[in-house]
DNA sequence: CATGAATGAGCTTTCATTCAT
DNA sequence: GATGAATGAAAGCTCATTCAT
């Protein structure tokens, strides 16, 4: 039974979420690159060592943070399908309730992906597409499905809306507009779903 | 006259340019971040110390880069503009010539973006920001007098959409997509202005 | 209890001390300026990165081969005083006691001084001065303790006294006269006690 | 003839001349030790390869400049004994003379002994010694004929006397203490001359 | 499992020196 | 003689990673 643990284990799953949560205070404060693994685990109150109990490497911490994120997007987006949504619909809830998830953890996705673009892919292709395509693999069936139903034109790809709405994810992040991350995201979706809609 | 210089200035010249290639090829490569000054110099094939010569760190030839674009890029608008052309047109216009001229240093836009952006913005506010916002302002003149000639719809905020049009190029810098850095621009650009496009 | 530590902070107590006999060492013999950390920390044996858990540059060092010489003389002082000795018995006992402790790190004080003094004051003043002050406090109360009681002339300022004694030091530490450094400091106290004491 | 030079050899002096007085200001300025060679070369207007046509090294520069100074300080001291003057005259006399020499370029003669001590004399006793043990021999002179004569007291060696009036020069170079350089000398001049007297 | 001292590769940066012009 | 671009050795310092405790 899952609630069974020693207390070894709760302890030891204690410890991880000590971790996660230092990594994504420090990683907002400093940023991602200029975190060091002493960083966190300073801010964890914890040994530099123990962070090797439970990543290999700050970009482990990452991938884990964006795991549980696209997790939940996804078990929403299938409540969506059964629920029978018109594919715009379910385009807007998914952006939306995306946008409200990483509002909070708002340098999750887009660090993520820079981590993977910015370097240039060293050997990002091998170790980081984990996730993130997990997301696009999301946005590609939403957007192919609106466009097989006819709501959708279908004369720009499936995959570059899909990474258009990537990118809206990622300025959002980063703006500094005068406007909350979640309105952000709301007006550049009216923007793009009008201009999706097919005619 | 401008072509007299000794031999000596046109070499310096040179070795400028030689510096600014060889940080093109490998910022290409290896990425930004993952770039050590070495390299570079490696790549030049010149003394390590020569780079400060010229530069004063990775980034200050990244504002290098960028200047060049971002003036080219600024005449030719100016050129639309005498030429009375119609605000979709000229962000037609402007983009892709923005898309033709970042294509071949298609890293040089967004690295400098994320530079400042990625490093949780440190002292990057201060340092980089010269010639984005050079761009930004740009853009944001483009819409906004699309808007108030009522060609583009007032609903987005002009900021929102020059944000956009930033996260696209920088998207599309990055893209693994089976098509050219301009091709990717094309097609978001037309579903961007469909969706801009007052009704 | 003091003496209860763990084997690991035993030892981490003892890597300090072998770092700070390593910078004895290689102070002495290439001087404090030509001496880099990667000597000292060859000279201990020790990794190059291991100097930075235990002090954070060059000068830090010094300042803490200074503290221990400085706190031991401060002491040795303040039981004279109880003891109610003569003026220039007090000075002639701190002089010499002050001459046995530098002999043997017969460079800290000057280098000290010098790291202050030869490095064109570029922000030392700020940095270093902690514990030579606390050195020419000392012998200021010396001095003018025994000008108040009319032990010493009073024409010469207590502060010129102060310097000479501390000029003496500095030039003991570098001499290469054929006698011993508290031989050297003791023939001129003679001098200058003599021309001290009032007629 | 002496007063015939070629166009070119007084050019020659010149650019050694503007040099020297580039060094002087700068050395003064950062401090001997932070001034780098294209540091003068710069306050002097001229190339930094220039430097190289006249001196060999930044200490090169120190000796020269010391040089003047001594040889002067000599002058007078043989028109002294030609006047038959009294050995505690000549000593007060060309100590006095030394200061006001020194106090214009203060740091010349401490950065010079330091140079050469600080180093942990690497191999500086080979290269330096040149013009301070011109210094140190004329005042050995001194002080002996005042012993031989009966107006010193011979228990205190020559030399060791020689080095405290080395130090004096030396601490004054860098005293904070409110009076000048001339003024800090005459004060412990006549401290350690009455010390020196015979009883 | 937790620890944190030890490590050394690797980075940026400085600067004396050379040499072709 | 004057120049200054090119150079690379050498410095200080950081930090991910290991491992004995």
């Amino acid at each position: 039974m899952e609630e069974k643990m020693s207390r070894r284990e709760r302890k030891k799953i204690q410890s991880k979420q000590t971790i996660l949560q230092a990594a994504v205070h420090v990683f907002s404060t400093k940023g991602f690159q200029e975190t060091s693994i002493a960083d966190i685990m300073n801010q964890a109150d914890l040994g530099i060592g123990t962070f090797y109990n439970y990543f290999e490497s700050k970009e482990d911490v990452l991938k884990c943070l964006l795991k549980s994120v696209v997790e939940e997007i996804c078990q929403a987006f299938e409540k969506f399908v059964e629920d029978k949504c018109a594919p715009a619909d379910i385009l807007e809830k998914t952006v939306m309730l995306s946008a409200r998830l990483l509002s909070e953890n708002r340098f999750v996705l887009p660090l993520f992906l820079s981590a993977a673009n910015l370097s240039g892919m060293p050997e990002g292709s091998a170790e980081l597409p984990a996730e993130p395509s997990a997301f696009k693999l999301l946005f590609n069936r939403i957007i192919a499905s609106g466009q097989d139903s006819g709501a959708f034109r279908e004369d720009i790809p499936t995959e570059v809306v899909t990474e258009l709405f990537h990118s809206m994810f990622q300025a959002a992040s980063f703006s500094s507009l005068p406007m909350g991350f979640e309105e952000n995201i709301r007006l550049k979706l009216q923007l793009v779903l009008d201009g999706l809609r097919a005619r």
